[in-house]
DNA sequence: TAAATGTTGGCACTTTTGTGCAAAATAAGG
DNA sequence: CCTTATTTTGCACAAAAGTGCCAACATTTA
């Protein structure tokens, strides 16, 4: 590749690219073919001749979208920067942002939405703006918390997403955790309840928060846990949780006792829906997620930068 | 414009420009209507979200070309770099280089092609290599030097020319400058020449050198010029001359016995050739030059940057 | 100088982009 | 909550760009 030739290409290129020549401009003013400007213009790019630079976009970010999103087959994926030295409910709040952008981007007239319990999905109701008109209907995944959080309830989340967006609304009358099997599966099974089983199997959307480890947890309905509960949670090394579902760090769910007591969509259920979204951040939590992510039921992460990238070291 | 849409521009931009994604593809990423995407790029571009660069391009020098070509109406420009510190040789060699390649580009088969004096065409005919084999005619345009140069008779140019483009020759037996009107009257109508002055009429492409003042010349045809010639010249303020006809700074051919006793193609002839290339470099030239571009002979300009930058700066 | 190798021209055809316009959706004020 | 801008969508159509192919040409190499 002579010097010329290389002008000759670099000239091409500024007309095109600076210039906003068509092709055929350039092939006329050059009196060179048009396809030869097109092959010259390739040439160009290809050669580093054409260096296209794109400002204010973090390239980090994005492949960090793209690696997760391969790694763990998700159908989307969506990362907000972390900025240094802010405070944890003021990134909380831009990724309850985030996710309400989300779901007014995904949802869908007569979708069926539901949604778990979690402070991000709580903000995430909170910052709907503006959102669409639906006929969209709203229900609990998990039943609610203990009744002195009750300002907390997953009601109260479904009933705002309803008036939001328009559509209706569904309730569970019960706790997250009952007293026995026997309560539960007598709940479950009641009447009343049908219409949310029935619901669960036909999910469009589902929001699910993601719980971090039993130790540092300000969890607002953990306290429906007994100190049996707690035992054997430890024993078995729960490493979080997802709709009142604990797993492990293997993304084995921990069967027993406690999930026999629970109120609950079966994580199992989550697989048919075609936007399985989890939203979470923190770095105490990435384990949770990458667990979850790992046992492949969300299909959607909704999560920040740094809990991102912790998320990618331990994996 | 907020920071999420910005960030979002980013993203199309980056994956159209960098990643190579047709818009369709990012249309069907991002679920955002094709036809917006092409305006998002559009959008991203003015906002200075895309920038372009062209390496190995100089945008100076291209700026001077479009605005000499411009100012003085010229079908055609060529500007080569000039670079520090390099020699007047060597800066002669690249512009013969840079006149030879524009010569093999623009001959065809049956063109007949005139050759002035000028060290640059002499030089020129040395860079030809592998020309395209034509059958062209070649012929000069103005009469040969004194005996003592007869190396540098522009009969060996058009030979010379001949010779590598394969066509044929036809040589001038006269110097530029006879003793009296009468004599070049006589050489000019006589039988052997009347076959050049035909071809002169229709001419395809002329190169023509361009020669500066009288005081800084070391041209190799001026030993012709009598001292009642160089008094005449000083005094009508010659400031240069081409294919052995001088004119002033403001572009007025001197007349009168010089001319008359001169053998060159008349200039006004030159108007109606479609490619008429003017060749020469070196700010001493720079005047002389300009006054020849002002007069429209010329449609095709071949020199230098620091000659070109000169002579825009005396425009 | 002849053969091999690479480049451009020329053309038909496909794909990709750009643009104008009206309808729908969204955002912004009062 | 309703009204009014501003965007976005959706579509049809026009313009521009890309591609495969082959022949002509040019440049290297043997």
């Amino acid at each position: 590749m002579n010097n010329d030739k290389k002008r000759l290409l670099a000239k091409v290129a500024y007309l095109y690219f600076i210039e906003d020549y068509t092709q055929a401009e350039i092939s006329k003013e050059l009196n060179i073919y048009r396809t030869t400007i097109s092959r010259m213009l390739k040439q160009a790019k290809d050669l580093g001749i054409v260096s296209i630079k794109i400002n204010d976009f973090d390239t980090d970010l994005f492949d960090l979208e793209l690696t997760l999103k391969e790694k763990f087959q998700l159908k989307n994926i969506l990362i907000i920067p972390s900025y240094p030295k802010e405070s944890n409910k003021s990134k909380d709040q831009r990724l309850s942002l985030a996710a309400a952008l989300y779901l007014k981007r995904i949802i869908k007239p007569k979708d069926i939405v539901g949604f778990a319990w979690g402070s991000i999905l709580v903000g995430m109701i909170g910052q709907l703006q503006n959102p669409v008109k639906t006929d969209a209907t709203f229900v609990p995944l998990v039943g609610g918390p203990s009744p002195s959080n009750s300002q907390y309830h997953v009601n109260g989340i479904v009933y705002d997403a309803a008036r939001q967006f328009g559509g209706k609304s569904l309730f569970v009358d019960a706790a997250a955790v009952q007293e026995s099997k026997y309560i539960r599966d007598g709940i479950i099974n009641s009447q009343y309840f049908s219409d949310i089983r029935r619901l669960w199997a036909h999910l469009d959307i589902a929001f699910v928060g993601i719980g971090g480890p039993l130790t540092n947890s300000a969890s607002r309905w953990r306290d429906l846990l007994t100190d049996e509960d707690r035992e054997l949670l430890r024993e078995r090394q729960a490493i979080g949780d997802c709709c009142c579902t604990f797993f492990d760090r293997h993304g084995k769910i921990l069967t027993g006792s406690l999930l026999n007591r629970t109120i609950a969509v079966p994580l199992d259920n989550l697989r048919q829906v075609s936007n399985t979204v989890g939203v979470a951040r923190s770095l105490t939590k990435a384990p949770s997620i990458k667990a979850l992510l790992a046992m492949g039921i969300l299909n959607t992460l909704i999560t920040d930068e740094e809990t991102a990238n912790r998320i990618l070291e331990i994996s």
